[in-house]
RNA sequence: GGAGAAAUGGCAGAGUGGUCGAAUGCGGCAGUCUUGAAAACUGUUGAGGGUCACACCUCCGGGGGUUCGAAUCCCUCUUUCUCCGCCA
């Protein structure tokens, strides 16, 4: 959510900025500065009555101290009529307030100068590429179909236990998906973040507070019966650690890690794409995510993209990096850098991570503060990435490891799996 | 699930109808002392709205009520703790 005095203040560059996510907000941003200047008259009037108010009540207190309860009997008719009038007040006050709001839930976050302008995935900006593409043999396979040749992943399993996208692991393919786990977070604690468990469901205020609600619910599963969110990300649930918090500056910057499974329900496209293990409602991901010093969130991002890149180094998996344009860039984030895998036997690129700085976006839904140096209370911000989504690496585990002999498994991971081979 | 107790500033913890935005301690910040630091001492320090700045307004878990006036009384919801029951 953007901050009102900002937008106030910054009114034809806000809007400039968001024209590179392809919106008009001019309306919208309008509406918001005549909303502001509505809720300002309608408090100080408010203000005005109550203060009228206090007084009176005062000054009655002290006429009956001195006994003079005739005169406080006059003052009171007074009184009476201010509740009226405040009660009315508080009303329209509420309005103006509620209407506000639910038109700063509707504009996103204000894009970081790098984001280049575009409408779709295919004007996003390729800023790195590593690793090279296997040359598979050739009777090289699709994971989906590696995975029933070696019996590790079993997607009709799933469906009979649940239904689509739930699939089950089993032997090998388990003992894979648990060492790519303790792997990343290992990683993840040698680079310095501390490792969470954290809640698989959350409460609304919590959905809120990272930008999934109001508007987003239909992403997320919802348990009617106590009103609770089943996590679409460890985003949620981590950056909710911090919601009404007020820090120390001297507490920043801090780091965490944690794995979780998600689920999304995400109703979306079939075919190929949704083949395998490409689009699941269940699955697993270790998260990294930060709280920064406003001055030092852009280094931390570089940071957190540079320690994925060592991850994929490590695996050594054919690997590309975007940044991602206006149109495809996520509603709260100001800046993403998007990870895709190469994936030789489907001929094309995975999304296996995205790391982003939130800026002050959520940290102002959270009230997610720290007391800088001069003793004011200031934004913190947020920032988060994936380290890394397990189902696309394990795909392009099998389908780049693949020989004909089995599927090798990479040196890093030998150690956690206890086995070299998968055949 | 049953019974009881509680929810107050960054944290801990007083306060039971007006002078309480709220004692005290810790923490934070500034200073004295010190080569520097620690300790000690002195001062300062809640949040939000509003204003050029003041004034002023709101906030003692959430919501509602009583009253001229509520942290304080009443209702309700939520959460936490203790005891009992059940249970991974």
């Amino acid at each position: 959510m953007l901050q009102v005095p900002f937008i106030r203040e910054n009114k034809e560059y806000v809007i400039k900025r968001l024209a590179i996510r392809n919106i008009d907000a001019t309306q919208m941003i309008d509406d918001v500065i005549s909303l502001d200047e509505e809720r300002r008259q309608v408090q100080t009037q408010l203000d005005n009555a109550l203060a009228e108010s206090n007084t009176l009540s005062k000054e009655i207190g002290n006429l009956y101290k001195s006994g003079k309860a005739a005169e406080a009997n006059v003052l009171k008719e007074r009184t009476t009529e201010l509740k009226e009038i405040t009660k009315a007040l508080t009303e329209t006050l509420n309005e103006k307030i509620e209407a506000l709001n639910q038109l700063l839930y509707k504009i996103p976050n204000i894009p970081h100068p790098s984001v280049p302008k575009g409408s779709a995935e295919e004007d996003n900006e390729e800023v790195f590429k590593e690793g090279d593409i296997p040359v598979l043999h050739s009777e090289a396979l699709p994971h989906w179909e590696l995975a029933k040749k070696y019996n590790i992943i079993d997607f009709e399993l799933g469906n009979k236990i649940t239904g689509a996208g739930f699939p089950v692991y089993k032997g090998k393919g388990a003992r894979l998906q648990r060492a790519l786990i303790a792997y990343f977070l290992d990683k993840n604690t040698e680079a310095g973040y501390t490792e969470y468990q954290l809640p698989l469901l959350v409460n609304e205020a919590s959905g809120f507070g990272t930008g999934q609600l109001p508007d987003k619910e239909g992403q997320m599963y919802h348990v009617t019966e106590d009103n609770l969110y089943l996590i679409p990300t460890a985003e949620v649930p981590g950056t909710n650690i911090f919601r009404d918090e007020l820090l120390n500056e001297s507490d920043l910057p801090i780091g965490i890690t944690g794995y979780t499974p998600c689920f999304r329900r995400e109703a979306g496209s079939y075919g190929a794409h949704v083949r395998g293990l490409n689009r699941l409602h269940q699955f697993d991901k270790v998260e990294i995510l930060r709280v920064e010093h406003p001055n030092r969130s852009y280094q931390a991002l570089d940071e957190m993209v540079e320690h994925v890149k060592t991850i994929l180094k490590e695996l050594k998996l054919p690997y590309r990096i975007l940044r991602l344009c206006g149109g495809d860039i996520g509603f709260t984030a100001a800046l993403t850098f998007d990870f895709e895998l190469f994936s030789t036997a489907q001929d094309r690129w995975l999304e296996i991570s995205s790391v982003s700085n939130f800026e002050t976006f959520q940290a102002n839904r959270l009230k997610l503060r720290f007391k800088n140096s001069d003793g004011k209370n200031e934004l913190a911000h947020t920032l988060n990435g994936s380290s890394l989504a397990l189902p696309r690496v394990l795909a392009g585990i099998l389908e780049n490891y693949q020989t004909e002999d089995g599927i090798v498994i990479p040196d890093v991971l030998v150690p956690y799996t206890g086995f070299k081979i998968i055949n």
